[in-house]
DNA sequence: TGCCAGGCCGGGT
DNA sequence: ACCCGGCATGGC
């Protein structure tokens, strides 16, 4: 397939997608930490899940750095449990907690001076923490940060297969690229592209159930 | 009732 | 550079 091809098969998928849904007003969080929380949390879990987990954070006033860095990490996987790997994602919330308190200190302003500095270079520190991948980089990114960096995702990968635009062995900066060479670098439109994935993999879609009537574009997902 | 969900790490080849 | 097992809850 030649290039002038994926690039107008990618601005049709989008256009589809944004004019039988709309926007979707992501990232649904209320501040860059609780976006930050939320990336972590849905680690290879639904979003229902992490609702409850970031619920009981809120209850317990743990939705701010200085008040989630305060807790142990018992505590802290205490609060988590319903978002399943709850040991695990604890220890990756305090590992990104640690960094941000070890290099940015403790003052109100640290979140905002790590999350101003240039996009390549936050992308790589974010990816040194242990816990951070590239999914989980770019959604902090895009959707904490407001970088124009798109993110891909599980239903990404399964909508360029299933679409013949990526083969099986596609990495995650193979799909990356494929998009971002191919789009206008526009966060406010990479934000919504994503989200919309999000929205038609979750509600019309199954991974076994490839073909979907009422899907948006056919034969996606 | 098994399968799946907005991944990532660590150890092995 | 890949490949794989482990991590865990809740909804359908």
């Amino acid at each position: 397939m030649v290039q002038d091809d994926v690039r107008g098969v990618l601005k049709d998928f989008y256009e589809s997608l944004y004019a039988s849904l709309g926007p979707q007003g992501w990232w649904p969080g209320r501040t860059r930490f609780e976006v930050i929380v939320g990336a972590i949390l849905t680690q290879n879990t639904s979003w229902a899940n992490v609702e409850k987990a970031v619920a009981n954070l809120r209850r317990a006033r743990a939705l701010s750095p200085r008040r989630m860095h305060a807790l142990s990490i018992h505590e802290l996987a205490g609060l988590i449990r319903p978002a399943g790997y709850f040991n695990i994602k604890a220890k990756r919330l305090k590992a990104f907690l640690n960094h941000l308190f070890d290099s940015y200190g403790d003052g109100p302003e640290n979140l905002k001076r790590l999350l101003s500095r240039r996009t390549d270079a936050l992308r790589r520190e974010l990816l040194s923490i242990n816990g951070i991948g590239p999914e989980t980089a770019d959604s902090i990114l895009l959707y904490a940060a407001g970088r124009p960096v798109f993110v891909v995702d599980a239903y990404t990968k399964r909508m360029l297969l299933r679409h013949g635009l990526v083969g099986e062995g596609a990495a995650y900066q193979d799909i990356q690229r494929l998009f971002m060479e191919n789009l206008p670098h526009d966060a406010g439109m990479f934000n919504e592209y994503h989200a919309l994935i999000v929205r038609v993999g979750k509600d019309y879609c199954r991974a076994k159930k490839p073909l979907c009537d009422r899907c948006p574009l056919g034969r996606f997902l």
